[in-house]
Formats: C-alpha cells, sequence, structure tokens
RNA sequence: GGUUCUGUGGCCGAGUGGCUAGGCAGAGGUCUGCAAAACCUCGUACACCGGUUCGAAUCCGGUCGGAACCUCCA
C-alpha cells in the first residue's frame, strides 16, 4: 500500500449512516459496482455527476494502491413504464416511435453515452456488462430465489415475495422504511395486480404480443424485472460479497433495497460492504426535469446553445465545478457558479504549468510536506474533494510565490511536490487541462515567443502603442500576455 | 401525507460544540511605462423561534423554505 502518509481512508457508508474505516475483503483487491445509465435517452448531467464522483473514487483507490475492479453496467432492457402498461419497455417503447430497432436504440445512446463520460474524462470501468447480455445469469437468480420459496409465479411472471422475506431478513434497512407504512402509503392500483402485496417486486414479466425485446425462459417468454439485472452481474464478477456499492440517491429505494434482499435470498449474504449514494445535481435551485423544460444536457453546456448559461463552458470546467462540492451534498448549476469555476479553474491549471518550470533552491522555507498531507487527509476524509481542492489551492499561492522568488523548495521536496501535484489533479482527481493538450504547443510557443519579443522590442524602444497594440490583441484572440522578473509567458483563456 | 436529507457572507461551497476553509466577485496596497497576472491586507456569515451548555452556525425541539424517495429516474 502506498499511501504517503498512512492515513486511514474512511467512507460514509449510507446503510449505517456513519463514516468507516474502509477495510476490504480481499486486500489489496477492491470489488466496486455502481448503477449505470439506462441507454433509451441522452445521458443527463445529474447522472455526469454520479459517475464523475465514483470515477474519482475509483481514481484515488487506485493511488492508495489497491487493485480495483469496478463494474459499471448498462441497461439496455429496459425498465417497465408502469405497472398498468402490463410490460411496454421503455426501449421497446422508443424504438417503435423512431422506427428503429430496440438494439439500434441502445446502440445509439451507449456510443453517446460513452462519449460524454470521454469528454468529462471518465475512466471507463473494468467491465461494462449489458443486461441483456446476461439474461441466462438473471434466470439462474430467479431459480435461486424461487427455490428457497421466496418468489412466486403467476401467470408467467415471476414476482418476489416481500412479506415472506422478511420473516427472516429486515427489508428498508438501507433506506429507513417502514414496512407498514409503506404498505399503508400504496394507492391502489388500477387494474388487477398479480402481486400478493403491492411490495412485492418482479423478478420476471411475462412478454406480452407487443413486447419487441423478450427471451425464453423456464416461465415462458418474457423479461427480467427492474432490479435483477444489478444483483445478477454484479454477483457474476464481484462476488456474492463485495466492497461498494454506488449509484445516485434516488436509487436507494426500491432498487437497491431491491438488489441487497434479491442477494440475501439467493446467498444469505450481505452483498455489500459499503453503499454509497451521490446526491442530486439540481439546476438554477430547481431539479432537472424535462417536462419543466428546466434540463440541461452535456453537449449543450460545451456547446453553449442553451437558454441558461451565457456562454459554453469546457467539460474540464464542468468536471472541477462537480468535484468543488462533495459528492453527498446537493449541488446546484447555474452560470455564476460555472463562471467562477472556471476562473479557479485555470489558476489551478496555470500554477501546474507554473511548477513543472520551477528550479530547487538549497533549502525548503515552507512546509510542503504537511501541505500534502493535508490533500490526503481531506482525500481520506470520505472522498473530500472539495477540501482537497480548497488545500491545493493553498499549495497554489506557494507556487505562485516560488515563481517569484519569494519561497523555494529543496530539490528533493521540490521533486515531490511536483509528483505529487500531477498525480492528485491530473490522475486522481481527473483534471486536464484541454485546451492546451489539443493544440500544437510547439509551435504556438514558437509563434507566441516571436510576437513577444517583439512586444519586448517596441517596449525598449519606448514605442508603448506598438506594444499594447500587440498585447491587446493577442488578448482579443484569447492570448494572455504576463509580464513577470523572469520575462514574459502567455496563458490561453 | 410518510421517509430521508438540506438551509452558511454578494455568488458557489467546506466545516458540525470553543480555534483562518477554499474559489469567484468587491475594496486597498506592492509590482508595472500603463495594464494584466502574481503576491499582501480587508468580509466577522451560518433561515427563524425556543431549549441544553461556561460556550452553538455546529446538539435538542418547533416554525418556515428547498431537494430526493414513496411510481421508471444518477
Amino acid at each position: 500500500m502506498k499511501n504517503p502518509k498512512s492515513q486511514q481512508l474512511t467512507i460514509y457508508n449510507t446503510l449505517t449512516g456513519q463514516k468507516e474505516r474502509f477495510e476490504p475483503l480481499n486486500p489489496p483487491y477492491v470489488g466496486m459496482y455502481v448503477c449505470g445509465p439506462t441507454v433509451y435517452n441522452d445521458v443527463h448531467l445529474g447522472n455526469c455527476r454520479t459517475f464523475i464522483s465514483f470515477d474519482v473514487v475509483f481514481r484515488y483507490l487506485q493511488h492508495l494502491g489497491y487493485k480495483v475492479r469496478y463494474v459499471r453496467n448498462i441497461t439496455d432492457a429496459g425498465h417497465l413504464e408502469n405497472d398498468a402498461d402490463e410490460g411496454e419497455d421503455k426501449i421497446a417503447k422508443k424504438a417503435r416511435l423512431e422506427q428503429l430497432e430496440p438494439m439500434e436504440v441502445v446502440q445509439r445512446y451507449t456510443v453517446g453515452f460513452h462519449r460524454i463520460m470521454e469528454r468529462f474524462n471518465v475512466l471507463p470501468p473494468s467491465i461494462e456488462p449489458t443486461a441483456t447480455g446476461h439474461i441466462v445469469e438473471q434466470i439462474q437468480l430467479i431459480r435461486k430465489i424461487l427455490d428457497k420459496g421466496l418468489a412466486y409465479e403467476v401467470n408467467g411472471s415471476i414476482y418476489f415475495d416481500v412479506k415472506k422475506y422478511m420473516e427472516s431478513e429486515p427489508y428498508g434497512e438501507l433506506s429507513g422504511r417502514n414496512v407498514d407504512e409503506l404498505i399503508a402509503g400504496t394507492r391502489e392500483l388500477e387494474g388487477q395486480s398479480e402481486k400478493r402485496s403491492p411490495l412485492d417486486f418482479a423478478l420476471w414479466k411475462k412478454a406480452s404480443p407487443t413486447h419487441i425485446m423478450r427471451w425464453e425462459s423456464p416461465w415462458g417468454e418474457g423479461f427480467p424485472g427492474w432490479h435483477l439485472e444489478c444483483s445478477a452481474m454484479s454477483t457474476k464478477y464481484l462476488g456474492e460479497q463485495f466492497d461498494i456499492h454506488g449509484g445516485g440517491m434516488d436509487l436507494k429505494f426500491p432498487h437497491h433495497e431491491c438488489e441487497i434482499a434479491q442477494c440475501k435470498a439467493a446467498n444469505n449474504k450481505k452483498p455489500v460492504r459499503y453503499w454509497m449514494h451521490a446526491n442530486m445535481l439540481t439546476l438554477n435551485g430547481k431539479r432537472m426535469s424535462k417536462s419543466t423544460g428546466n434540463t440541461l444536457l452535456p453537449q449543450e453546456i460545451f456547446s453553449g446553445q442553451n437558454a441558461f448559461l451565457s456562454k459554453p463552458y469546457s467539460s474540464a470546467v464542468v468536471r472541477f465545478f462537480i468535484l468543488q462540492a462533495h459528492y453527498r451534498s446537493p449541488l446546484d448549476i447555474s452560470d455564476e457558479a460555472l463562471q467562477a469555476s472556471e476562473k479557479g479553474f485555470r489558476r489551478l491549471m496555470e500554477a501546474k504549468e507554473t511548477l513543472s518550470h520551477l528550479k530547487a533552491g538549497t533549502v525548503s522555507d515552507w512546509d510542503v510536506q504537511s501541505a500534502m498531507a493535508r490533500v490526503y487527509e481531506a482525500m481520506n476524509d470520505d472522498f473530500n474533494t472539495p477540501v482537497a481542492i480548497a488545500e491545493l489551492f493553498e499549495i497554489v499561492r506557494y507556487i505562485n510565490l516560488m515563481k517569484a522568488g519569494e519561497q523555494h523548495l529543496c530539490e528533493k521536496d521540490l521533486t515531490e511536490l511536483k509528483d505529487f501535484f500531477h498525480r492528485m489533479v491530473e490522475d486522481v482527481l481527473g483534471l486536464k487541462d484541454e485546451q492546451r493538450s489539443m493544440l500544437d504547443t510547439a509551435r504556438l510557443d514558437a509563434v507566441i515567443q516571436v510576437l513577444i519579443d517583439m512586444r519586448q522590442k517596441a517596449r525598449q524602444d519606448r514605442n508603448y502603442a506598438l506594444a499594447d497594440q500587440i498585447r491587446d490583441q493577442l488578448l482579443k484572440a484569447g492570448i494572455q500576455l504576463k509580464d513577470t522578473k523572469e520575462g514574459t509567458t502567455y496563458t490561453l483563456l
């Protein structure tokens, strides 16, 4: 384990409501499962927040030296639209609407999802299994639950028997639900319900004649229930018990509750040691919702084509903005907030660039070791990225002071800081200056240097009109010159 | 209606019993040919009303906002 300060990582476990020391089941291996997207539509920003949050978890665990198997599924089998619908599948419905094959819809949105994730610099998971690719495993899981007597068949559909399950196991422990209250609060379904109790949930649904996505099963043609895929695939790839399960807050109930029940019913084991839930993202203080028009797609932010923001923002800025809040806090996105983050992000990136050119002094006259330790302390405290970033900004101040020659680090400390800063910013937080990296920097450097030299000559000749013209026109082109004691450098805005 | 969470300075957002969060914006200063950048200094915030405590933004109760879930949803 290469934890520089040998501090202990703690994780807030939704199941217990407490921060707990993270101790993997089989160190150095860590199994992590995160509920992925349903690919019947464009990913929206809220999804992205969740995946960015868990991307940092994945990256930090790796940084600490753990060997992580990160599984994030693609829900391509679709979920039921509603009970009254007798099994219309979201993907099937969309397919009919657009005259496409279901798998064509799935393909299109899966590719779109991957593109967005890549732009956000979200690492691909170790395994990205699809629900449709694991029908066999899901059927096996249903069989196991049936054999235990914890599910029942009605007209070719299989339902999980919550009441029976509760005779031996608690239901609702993750979400703090009281089952009696839940039943009391259940509205009467229109039409007939095959379920014995309103809390029962489908493991397998019989396909109606119009249902396009259907598979053979021991109970006739049908499709898997809403919650089954995650249980089947997490068990397959991570085992009956694994370390971390993540997802958005809204999945706590019923989805994750059902997952726990399914796994416990099948394997008699608590499937997950640490449950993690990321909070919601709101837009201008309100939840995003298509019906009210209060939505924002990632590509609409990048392009600036939207009704909420004054200008486009890069994916790196949005990622930075998201990491400036803790994953368990609600976060509100707005133009002002993004502008502030954009400035802060540039400051951080500038400092990173500055640091790479710094020369060592003979002695260190500031405490770089404890500065770095504070960043780790923050990350170890339930992945507290906002505090980690705040601590990085403290280091930024020193970087700028060192550039000005007012602070120094010895060779060893400077080398360590350079390595640390790069790894923390780029590898762990996943922040990189995409503007800079997309350019042919060597050639641009040479071109700008010509202009810098010309301006310098003009200044020496006291031809300030020309000097300022060069400076101002470059600024208009998004290139800002910076005069320092060591000479002039430039920044891309 | 029920469950869970939340309300912090101009904005965003950490903190959760006594001690500077941080970013952005704003004011003053240093530097500069002038600027910009950078650095230094400056804000005495914690929805409201009670209570516990030597001491509360932080704990408890109530009131009023906001969010999620209870129905597919990150």
